[in-house]
DNA sequence: ACCTAAGCGAGACGGTACGTCGCGTCTTACA
DNA sequence: TGTAAGACGCGACGTACCGTCTCGCTTAGGT
């Protein structure tokens, strides 16, 4: 049993939240922990006691949800192309409103040296619980869906596009994760259409 | 006219030779100013006299082909999806070999920071000259294709597919770049199985 | 009456032996109090709440005997000059074997922050009971000694001379004390040599 | 022949000016490399360019004489007993005034780490030129001086007493320096006044 | 036989200073 | 005038200790 004084959860706190806040205002690569220790007030030895790295504490920050901070849980109506459509068109109107596109490519800029923070992005994206992935191969298996893409390939494909916004910062246009959605996933749709 | 000393052209290119080695080496983030310089055997200043920072740099020698130094042109087969699907599967091979990956994520990170170092990459991947976009809208307007996509966003699922296989370090499986381009452009497949 | 557990003796002892470990080994500057509660197996807090400085554990482990650890009294056989020499030959001797030099600096230095320290020294080196100079003092009175200068003079000047070899780490040539000391007291040695 | 910019003149007198005042007001344990980078307005990383440590900035602030300024050349006016008498009377004033003795005794401290300051300190104070010990063996080889002290134990008596004045930050008694010199050099004088 | 106030080991905390690295600007001597 | 070399002011890094503070445990009077 550890003895000694506990971690200070009022320490962890300040710290999470000077973080959130810094990356918000100067971006991810303007964070200093200098300027965490100084905005949260704290000293700088707290901080490398619990994180090893600036993107660390990031990571923890997405997990508590300080940022990215919505709730990007996919819906379950039971139709799952409607389902992923309406979660993309949320995850797609939240990155063109604010600078949520740059918070965002700031962080896939720092995923490149810290996969941590890449698993981190994927899970405050509703990705932890039911993926993308398992929704589409729970749809197919009922015979909701047929598509010649696999459903990892159907997940590949729309995480893609997101990264592709952030980065691109391009005004979401209405419709369009609808559009996206059904184009990948629903073929019956399209084979119904036809006369 | 200009009296002394004109520009080195041994000096741009040790310094290109340098960062290019180096990025490959310890990614773009690790990379410095003055590490460069040591390594070209250059003098600071005959960086800064001509480069603004160091994504200017790293944009310039990827426009000279040194990184990602393949030839990524798409070609012109006749046959549009065949064309896509072979050049998509060069630019995965190429990903799942060597440390490309790592290259490529570097490159996207430092993109973030650097419209120009995005422009660039997308040029060394073939998408300067024709892009795919403008490929699948010749298709289309022959007659060719048929997508409920826009070319654009065709467009954008493939890059996105790139990026994500760089970012995760995949192996590229057999025949997955026909399937990918097959699924996202071959509609009439689709509607020719129909009795 | 307090209640409670009493001071550790074990913990004490402990202390005490560190320090004067540490500074036998490292010097009186690089001794930490971090470092003293690691080798001593102890507590920062008790230390602290025993110690107000680094300088009064020091001045503990002088009194204990834990740093100079030799006895210094200066013998009294009847001779004052003989015995002061005897006993200013026994301190040059000591200081010239193994790093006592070294240790004895590291006190002076210690001694400069810290007026107790200084006395703790003196007390040490025998300086505690009679001093020299009171034992000159009773030799003149006695008439035993002539000397143009005063008891504290020749305090002064032997003490200094202690202290040049202490920082000097000088060798001890034979029958040098014997001969300080003579000239400084001795004086009937010189009026009887004369003619 | 070495390239590149050479070193700051205005950067070198800032420091040694600073690292003066500094600890003259707060003492040599106090001063730190960033009081006196932020003091002389330079970053630290000059001075560590050109100095080791901390005392080897007091070292050549002592050899420049902005710390024990003033001129303790030992005269010369033939007679030795008078010269070296006062000298060293203007050395033990000068201790006796300001705070020149808890300066002295900071340089003290600091030169058991560092030989080089001990070093500075002795030609500081006049020891550089024609030491005592020197002074003293032309005086006896002229014969004007007979000791049965050697010039070498001469020399170090003395400088003990300064360096005993300085750690004991007594006042100067009138008169002393002579009585002192003259029972350790003076010989004849006390011969003579014998019946 | 309990209670409870102290001492204890451990170690987290807000700080200050350390010595190093890299930035972007500048100065120097050479070609 | 361009260049290699490199000094400069500056800001951040990650580390070492400071002296204070909490922990949970042990110890030993007082009731």
């Amino acid at each position: 049993m550890p003895r000694g004084a506990a971690r200070s959860e009022a320490a962890r706190a300040a710290i999470l939240a000077s973080v959130a806040s810094l990356v918000d205002r100067v971006g991810y690569d303007a964070v200093t922990i200098e300027g965490i220790a100084a905005a949260a007030g704290v000293g700088k030895q707290t901080i490398y006691r619990w994180y090893p790295s600036k993107s660390a504490i990031i990571a923890e920050a997405l997990v508590e949800g300080r940022l990215l901070g919505e709730d990007f849980t996919i819906p379950d109506t039971g139709d799952p192309v409607a389902d992923i459509a309406a979660w993309l068109e949320h995850v797609l109107r939240f990155l063109a409103s604010r600078n949520h596109s740059a918070l965002l490519s700031s962080l896939i800029a720092a995923s490149v040296d810290s996969p941590e923070i890449g698993l981190r992005i994927s899970q405050r994206l509703g990705l932890g619980g039911p993926t993308i992935a398992e929704r589409v191969r729970q749809a197919t298996d009922a015979g909701e869906l047929a598509s010649p893409l696999s459903p990892d390939q159907i997940d590949q494909l729309i995480v893609g596009i997101i990264m592709m916004r952030a980065l691109g910062r391009n005004p979401y246009v209405e419709g369009e994760a609808r559009q996206l959605v059904g184009a990948l996933l629903d073929s019956s749709t399209r084979a119904d259409s036809r006369p």
